[in-house]
DNA sequence: AATAAGTGCGTAAACGTTTACTCAAATTAT
DNA sequence: ATAATTTGAGTAAACGTTTACGCACTTATT
């Protein structure tokens, strides 16, 4: 039913071909005809079929994006930065939410690799071996963004090293001196070891031996906050803690003044990430910022750019912006 | 490159044609073959070509989605409950941000409908009419969820007049009198229209004749909320107020706090929404909660039956969740 | 004026899958 | 044992677009 150039080729009495190539801007042809052509496309109300070019043309501009259903709210500054670098180049993003669970993974997955995609970009996430190995019989370019999943895939992420390192100078620098991280305690995620080494070799660094009971945590959700504080209880062994993300900041700011304790006053937080929610609580969470936006279309241009595309990337323009969660201790 | 199924055929020495209907559970074939071509294709790694598929069949099974990018958190639950129902009926998902601005939005609209789509969801999403025009043009079905944009379309939401109803009984009960409503000022989206006289109706019935300037907004976020809380002033002239998403509420309770107004002591709030963004404040807002995920089941379960999707659909179940910040007045 | 180069466009094949039509072989019914 | 039905699978066309190739015609070069 829908219009093809068939249709506007009769209609300009041309041929086909001609059609396609003025629409695609391609080859040879007047700008007489391609004048004309244009207007009957838009009258007519001419949409290409996408499925169609695709065939004809083997490779595809689209690229398949993954996102946690389970929202880490970062994400959507990254997806912003994708799209609006992919709609420069000229590229589709075909975004699909994953659940955590395998089976739902692999049905996204095989169904996003049925459309013939150029890349496949996963946003933060931890994919399991028989899910990768499905993304990996498939011809298509790999990226994990805002995440490490081992030394075959390249990355985009911040430098998480580096980024522990900057918070905890700030907080011994505010007199701090026993510190406590709160994240992910799977080993799976690099990104959560990274943290991690970050922490402890920083920790190290100004002369302070590290408790491995302060690094803690499930996963990386509220609760886990609010558990946090919880399990540490009254009084707390530390006088300042780190949020892996915002959301686990946020817990730990609820658990701390659920239990009385007051922020910064008894407690000092800093929380990675940065987003919007930071902005949401009282007292403001002090925070690491990341530019996520910078990295979704450093995705992009990664994927276009055929020699760059094996390289990982890690962003190390990390800044601390100062809030209401962290007092000097004297 | 990639693995057809001329190449399964080959290896299995059948034609592609037994293979297709095989594969596709389609027309007849022996249980025998099937299980040596099933084998096969895991085998050789092959992958549908949906582009192909698509092309031949004429009728698709995506639907497409459109999806604000400032990102109102219950989308993530429509999609969810979208997903889930998408994968039960065997249809598929395609998932599209986009922006405020127009221009983006056609050429975002325009790339999602060169695939054949059967349906594009408009999720909370208020269009203009270029581009509705362009979306009209298309051969695809439209339905609007959480949000009413005319006549025409069909849409699944909330009944938000009886929501503003039973927050407006709440409070009553609650000793109210002066009550505010605080959300989009824009009389384009209906559903501002409908919940601005369900709350006027709802106070008419209580016998208190409401006033005008209690009912403001510039938009549907944070800013707003915060915004309210100074432009009334202290001391404000209201005993409640009503944010119409969570994000304004917290906006309200943050103005609020920052004004050195207790809550819910010197003013109660209630939220409409009700997403885990309501858990995060201290105290938890008291919220209405709507039913998101089975809207977005509804969506597609429409979509899919020829029959209904000519029908808008108000969600009635909407129930109110006390919590911490409305309080009894004597 | 003869040759060379460039321009505009048509022809036809190709992309991978689906499906209506066949037809032979196997199975069942009479 | 013959006729009727069912079963499994092959043939070929179709979906809409792109593109290599070729041809006629125009413009530039000597």
């Amino acid at each position: 039913m829908a219009i093809t150039i068939k249709d506007i080729a009769n209609k300009a009495g041309i041929s086909a071909a001609s059609v396609s190539r003025i629409l695609t801007n391609r080859g040879r042809f007047s700008e007489e005809t391609a004048h004309r052509v244009r207007e009957l496309a838009n009258e007519m109300g001419y949409f290409k079929n996408q499925s169609a070019a695709d065939l004809s043309q083997k490779s595809s501009r689209v690229v398949g994006v993954l996102v946690p259903i389970t929202h880490t709210n970062f994400a959507d500054e990254i997806i912003k930065g994708m799209q609006s670098k992919a709609y420069e180049l000229g590229y589709e993003l075909l975004i699909a939410f994953v659940e955590t669970t395998n089976q739902q993974q692999i049905k996204t997955v095989k169904s996003l690799l049925s459309r013939q995609l150029l890349a496949v970009v996963m946003l933060a996430i931890d994919i399991d071996d028989t899910v990768l190995a499905v993304l990996k019989s498939a011809d298509v370019k790999l990226l994990s963004v805002s995440n490490q999943l081992n030394n075959d895939i390249p990355s985009i992420s911040s430098d998480n090293y580096a980024m522990m390192h900057t918070i905890v100078d700030y907080l011994y620098d505010h007199g701090h001196r026993q510190m406590a991280l709160i994240g992910s305690s799977d080993p799976d995620p690099i990104v959560a070891i990274l943290r991690r080494r970050g922490f402890i070799d920083a920790l190290t660094d100004h002369g302070i031996s590290y408790n491995p009971d302060f690094i803690w945590g499930v996963d990386m959700t509220y609760q886990t906050g609010l558990d946090a504080i919880k399990k540490f209880g009254l009084p707390l062994p530390f006088t300042a803690v780190i949020g892996s993300a915002d959301i686990i900041s946020i817990g730990l700011l609820n658990g701390a003044l659920d239990a009385g304790i007051s922020v910064p006053s008894n407690l000092s937080i800093v929380t990675v990430d940065g987003t919007e929610l930071t902005q949401l609580t009282r007292p403001i969470l002090t925070a690491t910022q990341q530019n996520f936006a910078k990295m979704g279309e450093l995705a992009i241009s990664n994927i276009a750019n055929e020699s760059l595309s094996s390289h990982s990337v890690t962003f190390t323009d990390i800044t601390l912006i100062p809030a209401g969660t962290v007092t000097t201790i004297v």
